[in-house]
RNA sequence: GCCCAGGUGGCGAAACUGGUAAACGCUGCGGACUUAAAAUCCGCUGGUAGCAAUACCUUGUGGGUUCGAGUCCCACCCUGGGCACCA
């Protein structure tokens, strides 16, 4: 073999074998074990960038583990290619967004195959292509039929000059990004997936995802947020109807002292047209954006309305106010505000001069010091009428029933979760398949017009999505009564294709059916990997949607992804990698100067993955002076000539402890990648046994063959970490077969045994010498020899030892 | 504001189940090779004191549990991610 490593020559090399062979292709086989693993796919938005490059490697890292185990691997790759950039590209350059996306998936997919992940390209897919998005629509019409789909307004930003919705993402201080206008809140009508007939079992089945991180499930079990208490009704005065709020809290309930409604409350749209005063302060909560981080952080304000809420189990009368941060969008839009034991009901009643009543005692079992913040433990009731002296489980029972027996109030369970809100008032994106039609309503596309086509010819100027403005796309006939109709011309939230494209990779050239028996090969993931980004809401709609498919008999799992990992970003200088802070590194230029194989080495070692990880162009130049010095190692063994084949019993000392440390780094490097996924300290592992390789320099036919042993298997170990350059160094080491199915190294338990070990020695917690003892030495010998080791005799002096710890194979501590 | 992470040498990190803090790599310094440079190789590299043996200090801060704490508990500080129309 060469004697220098030259990535540019051999990369591309091994690259063309793998396409000609067609190396990655999978292919169902029943009689095999399957693994599936799957790597976000990434928006087409110009060029890969470095958390691409990441993600990547780490999933072909596991993928060809996996295949080196023995499985049948689909590791496949596509473009989640609808989406806003698109628009403010075609909006900046005048380009049709769909000839931009698809300009941008060929750099894209250029740049993945250069850096040679063991993709099945014939199964790519973009979600902009109707191929695929026909059977999204398909999918959402078999929906609506079940009743999972409804239609109801909801609010969104809208700028009232350039007389557009607005994404979160746009609303910048509450202003509108292009006009600078004061954003406004706006309700719409818009479509509706019932996710939350799916909270309880969304919630339940976390419990058993124990693939998945502890953060994830616990982010989600609260995004869901499931609740038990109270709807309580409380009449208001002279009003017919009584309003309703829902409390987690009806223990408190003898502590109300006023009522908070939303400025969306039915009750205070109603009195806003007599009300100057009321509507201008309704106007100011609905001007600004609709993030919550935005409507949280705001001063909590209120107006007090000329109303009076009657307390239904006392019969008090309390103010009721409208509040900032009382919001339509959660609960009922109305609260009972007990500011005893409740923060922000405190601060409220604070600023307000409103009465605060402690009616729950402290664990002493007296009432609580609420003059600086609110007590918000549960205890025991006190002032609270015939329930005085219950706890909180006695008394949310006993207010319950009370409640419900005079018709006031019903227990409830109540959930964070909200319904998912799937239309956008944008043009890049899947055309919802619904016809309005003024005598028969919202009407279905029929099947046989599916897929409803995204006319691509646009190019969209900013103001609004263009789609409304098309005559050959918005008028149509009523498929129902035949009259003219308009075509409904929002696109589904892109969220949509994101929630199903795993379950499509399975059969992605299936055009008579979304899903086929291919999916019941593959499905679920066996191994998702994307950015810790996506912990909430593209994984909870992913989880919801393979349930979705479940029900309708396309998919059986109740869940898509049996393990997840959740990989860090990677950040330069401290920050995250990106456009605007001027900061990013151009993974092409990396590659084209140093190899993929160093980039990816680089990558994985840099830190473990779900940890961000921080971009060194010196780290760079390491990880390739690693292969460098391994191609010399590998060269310079196979310039010797044949090695004979390793016998264990005919070994020295030295070449004892070379093939002890090889297999104990086989061990090691096997649970790493195969169980931790510590890339980074399988790496650091191989590094070690490398640096002892280089020093064992026994020439003799034994040592020959340890080295042998031990390249054979360190190429092996870093193939799916350097797939290129292992290739190469698998044939330089006299090998034939392919080394993509090669056997994952085994370590034999019987190198790793040893008969001295090294000890520790503590005197009361403090290090104070190290031993060499036989490792089957009794703790009294043990001890013997410790009193022998000149400075622990000293610290030891004459004193008694009290107690003594020994950790087998590790310490000895004796406390004095 | 709410939910979830993270904080260890000059830097990226390691320490997996409470048991040797700093493996591995980078940087820096010294040396070898070279006419020279690059590349490569060898040695040193947490702090203080000491010729040394060694001692003391050190894992964001302050407390606690333990023979023993980076790891467990309590309180706090800082940084990052998410918050439903960015993907």
């Amino acid at each position: 073999m060469e004697s220098e490593y030259k990535p540019r020559e051999i990369e591309p090399v091994v690259q063309e074998r793998w396409t000609r062979e067609q190396s990655f292709a999978a292919v169902e086989d029943d009689s095999r074990e399957k693994f599936y693993c799957l790597s976000m796919f990434p928006y087409p938005s110009g060029k890969l960038h470095m958390g691409h490059v990441r993600n990547y490697t780490i999933g072909d890292v596991i993928s060809r583990y996996q295949r080196m185990c023995g499985r049948n691997v689909l590791q496949p790759m596509g473009w989640d290619a609808f989406g806003l950039p698109a628009e403010n590209a075609a909006i900046a350059n005048g380009v049709p967004p769909a000839e931009w996306t698809r300009a941008n998936i060929d750099t894209m997919r250029g740049q993945l195959q250069r850096l040679g992940f063991a993709y099945d390209w014939n199964r790519e897919l973009a979600t902009c292509d109707p191929d695929y998005y026909r059977w999204e629509q398909w999918l959402f019409i078999r929906l609506l039929k079940k009743g999972l789909v409804y239609r109801a307004k909801s609010v969104v930003n809208w700028d009232p000059v350039d007389q557009t919705v607005l994404a979160n993402e746009q609303v910048v201080e509450g202003r509108g990004w292009r006009s600078g206008a004061v954003v406004e809140q706006r309700e719409i009508p818009q479509w509706f997936l019932r996710i939350t007939d799916y909270a309880d079992e969304l919630l339940a089945d976390l419990d058993r995802l124990d693939g998945w991180p502890d953060a994830v499930r616990t982010m989600q079990a609260n995004w869901i947020g499931r609740s038990e208490g109270v709807e309580i009704d409380f009449a208001i005065r002279g009003q017919e109807a009584p309003v309703t709020v829902f409390t987690t809290r009806p223990d408190t309930l003898m502590g109300a002292t006023y009522m908070a409604l939303a400025a969306d409350h039915p009750l205070v749209i109603a009195r806003e047209a007599a009300d100057p005063e009321l509507a201008a302060f309704c106007r100011e909560c609905r001007s600004g954006g609709t993030a919550a981080a935005d409507l949280e952080t705001r001063d909590k304000r209120g107006f007090r309305l000329d109303l009076e809420a009657v307390h239904p189990l006392s019969g008090e009368a309390l103010p009721v106010y409208v509040a900032n941060f009382v919001l339509m969008g959660y609960g009922t839009g109305a609260i009972m505000s007990v500011p005893a034991h409740d923060q922000r009901d405190w601060d409220f009643a604070r600023a307000y001069g409103l009465p605060i009543k402690p009616v729950i005692a402290t664990a002493e079992g007296v009432a609580p010091d609420v003059s600086e913040e609110a007590f918000t433990e549960h205890g025991s009731l006190v002032d609270s009428g015939e329930f005085t002296g219950l706890g909180f489980d006695e008394a949310f029972a006993a207010i319950a029933d009370r409640l419900a027996a005079d018709g006031r109030g019903r227990r409830r369970v109540q959930y964070r979760l909200r319904d998912w809100g799937i239309s956008r008032q944008r043009y890049w994106g899947c055309p919802i398949p619904v016809i309005h039609c003024e005598a028969c309503g919202a009407v279905p596309v029929p099947e046989a017009d599916l897929p409803v086509r995204l006319p691509e010819d646009v190019t969209p100027e900013g103001a609004g999505s263009p789609l409304p403005g098309r005559a050959d796309f918005v008028e149509v006939a009523c498929p129902d009564c035949g009259q003219p109709a308009r075509r409904e011309t929002d696109t589904f939230d892109t969220f949509v294709e994101s929630s199903w494209y795993f379950a499509r990779y399975t059969g992605p050239d299936n055009d008579t059916a979304m899903l086929d028996q291919r999916a019941n090969y593959w499905l679920p993931v066996d191994q998702y990997i994307g950015g810790v980004e996506h912990a909430i809401l593209h994984l909870l709609y992913a989880r919801f949607f393979q349930k979705l498919l479940r029900d309708e008999g396309l998919s059986a799992p109740d869940e898509p992804f049996a393990r997840l990992l959740t990989q860090g970003m990677v950040l330069k200088d401290g920050a995250k990698m990106s456009k605007s802070k001027g900061n990013t590194v151009d993974p092409q230029a990396m590659i084209d100067h140093y190899g993929a194989d160093t980039v990816r080495l680089f990558m994985m070692f840099a830190a473990p993955p779900e940890q961000s990880l921080e971009w060194s162009d010196a780290g760079v130049e390491g990880a390739f002076r690693f292969l460098k010095r391994l191609w010399r190692l590998v060269a310079d063994h196979a310039a010797t000539g044949p090695a004979p084949l390793a016998d264990p019993d005919a070994l020295d000392g030295g070449q004892m402890t070379m093939r002890r440390k090889l297999h104990e780094t086989i061990a090691k490097v096997g649970d790493d990648i195969g169980r931790r996924y510590t890339f980074n300290t399988a790496i650091a592992a191989v590094m070690e046994l490398c640096n002892a390789l280089a020093r064992f320099d026994d020439d003799s036919p034994g040592g020959r063959a340890v080295r042998q042993e031990a390249l054979d298997a360190v190429v092996r170990m870093l193939t799916p970490i350097v797939p290129h350059v292992a290739e190469v160094l698998w044939q330089g080491l006299g090998h034939s077969d392919d080394l993509l199915d090669a056997e994952w190294p085994i370590h034999d338990p019987a190198a790793l045994a040893r008969d001295e070990v090294e000890l520790v020695v503590q005197i009361n917690g403090k290090v104070r010498g190290r031993i060499r003892v036989a490792a089957d030495l009794d703790d009294d010998a043990i001890e013997a020899a410790a009193r022998e080791e000149p400075n622990v005799a000293r610290h030891l002096a004459d004193q008694a030892v009290r107690k003594r710890i020994v950790v087998p194979g590790k310490l000895l501590n004796l406390v004095v």
